[in-house]
DNA sequence: ATGAAAGCGCTAACAA
DNA sequence: TTGTTAGCGCTTTCAT
């Protein structure tokens, strides 16, 4: 055998089915006017010579690579994980390869990915964009076709996929209030764009913003931000977090003072990441269905890129009550 | 202004520099034979004009694209996103996005992502292969600079990093043993080419191969393998798991018979995921540089990439004592 | 140090 | 229904 590395090409297939080379293209991409039998004759060649068309050659034409974009900000934060791993499914049942750019919610990431994507002619893009304006959104979603997750269309080309903040929230602070706490306390992440949580608590205790606390969305932000809330309002018996992240950290610092979350204090998380469920106390937290979501972005972001128009969707999240409240 | 959407070429830069486009492309290429002068003022022109080479286009011309591709068997396990974000801080820090493929470990998946790869011509790729053998392997690094992770290379031009599971092992064993722990089990995962903890609990409990049970690696999978482990052998008390999702589940089926890790029972998992510090007891495991990993994987690619041989490294693992041993 | 020519592999537009 | 022509934007010879 010869040529092993030389590169099999759509000439090769057309000389071989005794054909021209745009039917055989014609053949591969399911296009009319070709048929059913030269067809079939032309996919038994390429699958016979193991033919693979070029992506370069393709995208040089089309401007358009089988590639989808995902930006998020942290892959290590175990919401994200989920979410991709749904991302990755649909999308691999659609044919289409997954790059992912992690920002740190940090604008100038999100903008340098953006334009990668841009550069790299992605067939479509899929982001958690939480720094990013929305001007520079909606550029970008002139520029591809374009779906964010949680966050409001930044321009009607634009598609969306939500989880309801403002319904998950009010789950977890009527079920705070059904075990009869009255005295609730919020750690709020602090993130940029992500108000609704924050605001439908505020209207629950009724706008005293002074039970909100904010610190990152992280455990050692969760431990640190309950100090702060006790320090403030020593009386709260029932605390809701922004993330489960922040929940954890609270449960742990409650220990500290010999409290134990479930019992003295009541603390509802936000997510219902794998790790909630198997702490101890396990958490009670808003369940949001992080592979549906990641299944979802991709599906709406299919029906865009075959021609329909931004749609918007919203997933629901209910309440997973375990041991912590 | 009009053309918001036509595309800048080399062309387009090359007439407002007033040189020919081979000279654009030796500019912005580093290579050599160009003037400083002249390189300085068609780079001032690129930055002018806003041009993006087209990655089509030149990949067109190259056979190699600015990507790399990143096959995992499951982003939703918590040890591989931890290595992701190594490997996307690295990859960009080299200028180079990342395709993630996912594959459940299965032998069909990855020698699909393996075709997905050399198709679109990615610079590089880096794999946690677990189903794949070595010939199918060997044949994907004879036509992409590859590297492989916690394998052994299958053919002199694949790379490698190698976190050193026997010592993991042996360190875990020795702490057991220490703790006074002589009746030990083991949990062992149900993974293809893995074979080395299970080989070095072996050698450490003289050979009973009736001490080790095999259960899929998940939280799920260690609550059955404990209890089956705990029906043949009542006397145990330390038990070593594959990994930490296993030694999860070990301490939650001990909780359902009243015995609590870290008390009567000794539980060391492997890894070090994030969740195993905030259990109670917190995990005692067999940490791994999940992060450092990531980026040597892409330091190992990118040398590879720069024309060196193969390497193979190994990252040292060390124990993390906490509560549950 | 610079430029001209050639062509990578494909698909859209047009012709037959 | 099929084939021909043209050209996407870049880099690699090779010539100057």
């Amino acid at each position: 055998m010869t040529g092993g590395s030389v590169r099999v090409t759509i000439d090769d297939v057309a000389r071989a089915a005794g054909v021209s080379r745009q039917t055989v293209s014609r053949a591969m991409n399911d296009k009319g006017d070709i048929s059913e039998a030269t067809r079939r004759r032309v996919l038994a060649t390429i699958e016979e010579l193991d033919y693979r068309p070029s992506a370069f050659a393709r995208g040089m034409r089309t401007q358009r690579a089988g590639t989808v974009a995902l930006v998020l900000p942290d892959i290590a934060n175990p919401f994200f994980p989920a979410v991709a791993r749904g991302v990755f499914d649909a999308a691999a049942a659609r044919g289409l390869a997954v790059v992912v750019h992690n920002t740190d919610a940090d604008a100038g990431a999100e903008a340098e990915a953006g334009r990668a994507i841009v550069d790299a002619g992605a067939a479509g893009a899929i982001g958690f964009f939480e720094a990013l304006d929305d001007a520079a959104l909606a550029a970008l979603g002139r520029r591809v076709p374009l779906v964010v997750a949680d966050r409001p269309a930044p321009d009607p080309s634009v598609a969306t996929v939500r989880t309801d903040f403002r319904t998950g929230t009010r789950l977890a602070c009527e079920h705070l209030a059904s075990r009869g706490h009255d005295r609730l306390g919020m750690l709020d992440g602090a993130v940029q764009n992500k108000p609704e949580r924050r605001r439908a608590f505020l209207e629950v205790v009724g706008g005293d913003a002074d039970r909100v606390v904010t610190g990152p969305p992280t455990v050692a932000g969760g431990v640190a931000a309950l100090r702060r809330l006790l320090a403030r309002h020593p009386d709260v018996t029932g605390v809701f977090a922004f993330n489960d992240l922040l929940a954890i950290g609270a449960v742990q610092a409650l220990r500290t003072t010999g409290r134990r979350a479930g019992e003295q204090v009541a603390v509802v998380g936000y997510d219902d990441i794998t790790m909630a469920a198997l702490l101890d106390p396990p958490l009670t937290t808003v369940h949001t269905d992080k592979y549906e979501l990641g299944r979802t972005l991709v599906e709406v972001l299919g029906r865009r890129l075959d021609g329909h128009p931004a749609e918007h969707r919203t997933l629901a999240p209910r309440l997973v009550v375990r041991g912590s409240a």
